[in-house]
RNA sequence: GGCUAGGUGGCAGAGUGGUUAUGCAGCGGCCUGCAAAGCCGUGUACGCCGGUUCGAUUCCGACCCUAGCCUCCA
């Protein structure tokens, strides 16, 4: 019945024990919107939004917010490059991120709030930090004094005194101390900029995710969830602006951390050129695939991507569907349970354990492949539709999947020859049912005969 | 160098101090005119070396190997 959650925080699964039971607060990091979204970035946004599911079934209501980065050197740098305004690349990449998301079944958040809607409060939050002694002005710049907030550290297990001697890049002079981040930086022309106290300029980084969850959920959090490469220093720095300007007060009570997306192994990056990129997989692969292969390993293990992988991912739902596909068709029509199992829920409730929750599912799959009366055939499939619905898979129909792309011309031509076929086996004249067969099975179609009926599928 | 995860059967991937994960592939069988699909059966896996224990893949220690963070990054 608990929920038990892994926290960063404390390097350990604690039960889930919200603030307050009727408001479950959660904020993710979202996506930067200067290009597509790889699939790594789509870990997190399916993760989380499975997260949210789960957390909607105990609790009367949870505020999920997962903002959209508008404002970043990166998005300024893609805008220059095409010549176009900023909003035009925000707005592009942005919409693209929705309906990529989508596609693979991670729902759009309670709120999405985007970091140049939230200026004024961003310069509002400096001003405290400045005010409390958090903060310095120098060159333009507003930066944070690590310093001065004791705690920094904690989350990334770091000392900022070591960073001196593990910084690989030049330290700014203007700095007290390397480890100092930007608050609020000078803009110069083609870039964009907001009248502050400390001149015409954009706000850093970090600053907008202690912003945005403050003005949409509040000092203190549930929920704090990203990717581990923003550990350090992207939430650390969080945890320092917002405990800073709050007067002490804690800034998110778990934080949960999903693990990568590899490519042989390694991290998906720009760098190394081998990022896979969700709306090209997507002409190729059906969102359920990827969805699946995205949930096959806990979230926080590194998964790592491949066209193999993503096959077996592929034929595991290709039986899921056929098991429902002929159950349906001999038992059905058939009605999900108002629940998921408890089996399938506890898996979840455990840290999210998908790989769990996934054995179960196809254990209930197979009890839908043996039942012999139409009782049996509902009860496993009202079980099976529910976890389906919850975990977000099995979401077509039966025949859609299988016959995804087929027109209706095509799919009429393809029934006459299976009623031919069918005239042909009746007359036990098996050459030419056979032949049949063979000219359907060149064009791509496969053929099922059983409990007297003949079904179809496109096999690529 | 500091910090953090991992190393499980052919592959992917959970988990556990002593008993079947699950999926994909393989093999055997049932079913089928033959197939396909489905179902049933099948494989003594737990990096290496010590230690604790009646018993360790699971706990402890050392070692080897891999990846990640320390710089923008999901």
């Amino acid at each position: 019945m608990t929920i038990r959650l892994y926290n960063t925080l404390a390097r350990e699964k604690q039960d889930f024990v919200p603030q307050d039971p009727d408001r479950v607060t959660m904020y993710v990091c979202g996506p930067t919107v200067y290009n597509f979204a790889h699939i790594g970035n789509a870990r997190p946004a399916v993760i989380f939004d499975l997260l949210y599911r789960v957390l909607e079934l105990h609790y009367p209501r949870v505020v999920y917010a997962r903002n959209i980065t508008d404002v970043d050197d990166k998005i300024n740098e893609a805008a220059a490059a095409q010549g176009v305004p900023i909003s035009e690349i925000s707005g592009r990449y942005a919409d693209a991120y929705h309906a990529d998301m989508a596609a693979i079944g991670a729902a759009l958040p309670t709120i999405e709030p985007r970091a140049t809607e939230h200026i004024e409060q961003m310069i509002e939050m400096i001003r405290r930090l400045i005010d409390e002694g958090h903060a310095y002005e120098a060159e333009g710049h507003v930066l944070f004094d690590i310093g001065s907030y004791e705690k920094y550290g904690a989350l990334s297990r770091r000392d900022a005194r070591e960073m001196v001697a593990g910084s690989r890049v030049e330290v700014a002079p203007f700095k007290r101390n390397p480890g100092d981040f930007v608050l609020w930086k000078p803009s110069v022309d083609p870039q964009p900029g907001w009248d502050s106290p400390w001149g015409w300029g954009r706000p850093g980084w970090h600053l907008e995710c202690s912003v945005m969850a403050e003005t949409h959920l509040g000092e203190t959090i549930d929920i704090h969830g990203g990717g581990q490469d923003l550990i350090f220093p992207h939430h650390e720095n969080e945890i320092a602006q917002s405990v800073c300007s709050h007067g002490g007060r804690a800034f998110a009570r778990y934080w949960l951390h999903n693990g990568f997306v590899t490519v042989d192994k390694r991290k998906m990056s720009k760098s190394l050129g081998n990022t896979l990129v969700v709306h090209e997989l997507l002409k190729t692969h059906p969102g359920e695939t990827l969805r699946y292969l995205l949930l096959s390993a806990h979230y926080r293990q590194p998964l790592d991507w491949s066209e193999s992988e993503l096959t077996r991912a592929q034929r595991t739902l290709d039986r899921l569907y056929g098991v429902l596909r002929t159950a349906s068709d001999r038992f059905g029509p058939f009605e999900a349970a108002e629940r998921p199992g408890e089996a399938f829920l506890d898996a979840l409730r455990d840290d999210l354990n998908t790989p769990v929750a996934l054995a179960e599912f196809n254990r209930v799959a197979r009890q839908l492949a043996n039942a012999e009366n139409a009782d049996d055939a509902r009860a496993a499939a009202a079980e099976l539709l529910a976890d389906a619905a919850l975990i977000g898979l099995l979401q077509a129909s039966p025949d859609d999947w299988f016959g995804a792309g087929a027109d209706d011309d095509e799919t009429a031509r393809i029934e006459t020859l299976i009623e031919k076929r069918n005239r042909a086996r009746s007359e036990r004249d098996f050459a030419t049912a056979d032949a049949i067969r063979d000219e359907l099975t060149a064009l791509g179609i496969v053929l099922e005969d059983a409990d007297g009926v003949t079904r179809w599928r496109r096999k690529e």
